[in-house]
Order: C-alpha cells, then structure tokens, then sequence
DNA sequence: ATGGTTGATCCTCAA
C-alpha cells in the first residue's frame, strides 16, 4: 500500500479553512501535519475536513499560538504529545496509523530574533528543546516512524537564498544546524526530502515582508520530512508545492509531501 | 543599518 503525507505550517488553520480544503480537494494526501494551528482542540474546524474523507484526527491545541494537528483519512490512534523543553507550549503531537508506522508532528520554537541565548530567552529554548528531541530520540530508538513539521532550522547552504548572509539569522546558524544534526543523528532520522531531491536550492518558506516573495525568491527550508532507515527506502515523490505560496491571503510556509510504499 | 507583513488577542507579542 502506498500512502503519501504532507506537512504544511497553516498559520491559523480557522482564518484559512478554505485553503486546507482546497489543498485536500487538489492533492488529497492520506495524511496531513498541520501546525501553528492557533486554537485550541475544541474550536478546530473538522466539519469541513470530515466531508472531504478526513475522519480521524489527533492534536494538541492552545489559545492564540502553536498547536499541531494530524488529520487523516487512515485510522490513527493518539500515542501522545510531549511538552519538549517545559514550555508549556502544544508543539507536539504523534499518532500511530493500523500498519504501524507512528507519524510525530513537531512545530520547533521559532527562537527570537538574535542567536545567543545570554541576550535572547527563545534563542536558548529553542537549543533546549532540540537537546530535549535529541535525548528523547536517543531514549526511544525510534522505528517505523516519521518526523515532520516545522523545525524552523534551514541546515544546508541550499537550504536558504544566501548562505553567507544568514549565517547570523536565526534559523540557518551553525549552533543551530549542529544541534539539529544532534537530534537528526539520534533517531538515525533520514532527510526523505533531500533522498528524494539531493541537488539545488530548495525552500518551503518565504517571509511575509517582501514587497514580491516570488521575484525577491528569499526562501528558506524550515519544513521537513524524515524517516527511520527501515522505511526510509520506501519513501519516493518528495515535492514541495511552491504555487501555494502565490494562492490567496497564503500562509507564509507551502506543503511538503512525500509518499511511502509499505 | 533598517524596515518590511501577518495573526490572535488584547491595545502587544510572536513569528
């Protein structure tokens, strides 16, 4: 059976229901990670998605900010969410489909905007909570499992427009990158994007603040999809939909997708 | 070096 997942930062998903649906309608992956969903549980949307075939879903919500959600048209059973890093935030959520294979769906601490954590508090939690997913991949020995969201780490020279001249940006720094190599080596965590797409500049997000995202072309790659080496080999078709970002009041991150014969 | 935009909630914070 091949079943294909996306991972895609809505940004709100009440203020952009129509676009989740629209994404559903035109791609329908049998799974879809959403984060920064911004409410909490009970004032999620589900009408909607429960029509299109989306019956089952696991989250974890708050009022105002963060909240990851999985929604599926598969059986997927609620195997917890972690509070990473006692930030009290819902970043977390993990859910296990009927062939075994458990989906985690992580939204990273964007961290602030100066990289040093003597100056910025969110600089230092965002180390903290991926030093907490490196010892929790550590502990868990992860297998038939995959790891998306938003980890708000763009590792590569490829992974960003400018390599050079965002080696001091939060997102792309080489304490960053390090850390988020700690916690991809932990878990033994395969890149399935960069597997499928080893060459070129590839991103999944564009900031808000260009007058033209798409000619300015200053993207980054801060959405991810891995896998544990014994389903890795059976990933394929990673795409990045970039016209989402031109659809109608868009979020600021586009949709990864990536299929997995199993 | 600076300012640029968006969302939720409260009149500012987070991204």
């Amino acid at each position: 059976m091949t079943f294909t997942l996306a991972t895609w930062n809505i940004n709100s998903v009440r203020l952009r229901e129509a676009l989740v649906c629209r994404l559903l309608q035109e791609e329908a992956p049998d799974v879809l990670c959403l984060q920064e969903i911004k409410t909490p549980v009970e004032k999620f949307p589900l009408e909607q998605f429960h029509a299109l075939g989306y019956r089952h879903m696991v989250a974890r919500g708050q009022k105002g900010y963060n909240g990851v959600a999985i929604l599926s048209k598969l059986p997927i059973t609620d195997v917890g969410g972690r509070d990473f890093a006692t930030l009290g935030h819902a970043r977390h959520v993990a859910g296990q489909l009927e062939n075994g294979v458990t989906i985690h769906n992580f939204y990273v601490p964007a961290g602030g905007d100066i990289p040093d954590r003597e100056q910025n508090v969110k600089f230092g939690q965002k180390l903290d909570f991926l030093t907490e997913m490196r010892d929790w991949a550590h502990a868990e020995k992860p297998q038939k499992a995959i790891l998306v969201g938003d980890l708000n780490i763009a590792p590569r020279e490829d992974d960003v427009w400018n390599h050079k001249s965002l080696l001091k940006i939060v997102s792309h720094t080489p304490i960053e990158v390090e850390h988020l190599a700690q916690t991809q080596d932990a878990g033994a965590w395969v890149d399935v994007t960069r597997q499928d797409i080893p060459e070129g500049r590839l991103y999944s997000w564009w900031s808000y603040r260009a007058a033209d995202w798409d000619a300015a072309d200053k993207g980054r790659r801060l959405d991810h999809v891995w896998a544990t080496p014994d389903i890795s080999g059976a990933a394929h078709g990673s795409r990045i939909l970039r016209p989402v970002r031109g659809w109608e009041q868009p979020s600021d991150h586009v949709p990864v997708f990536a299929s997995f014969d199993l």
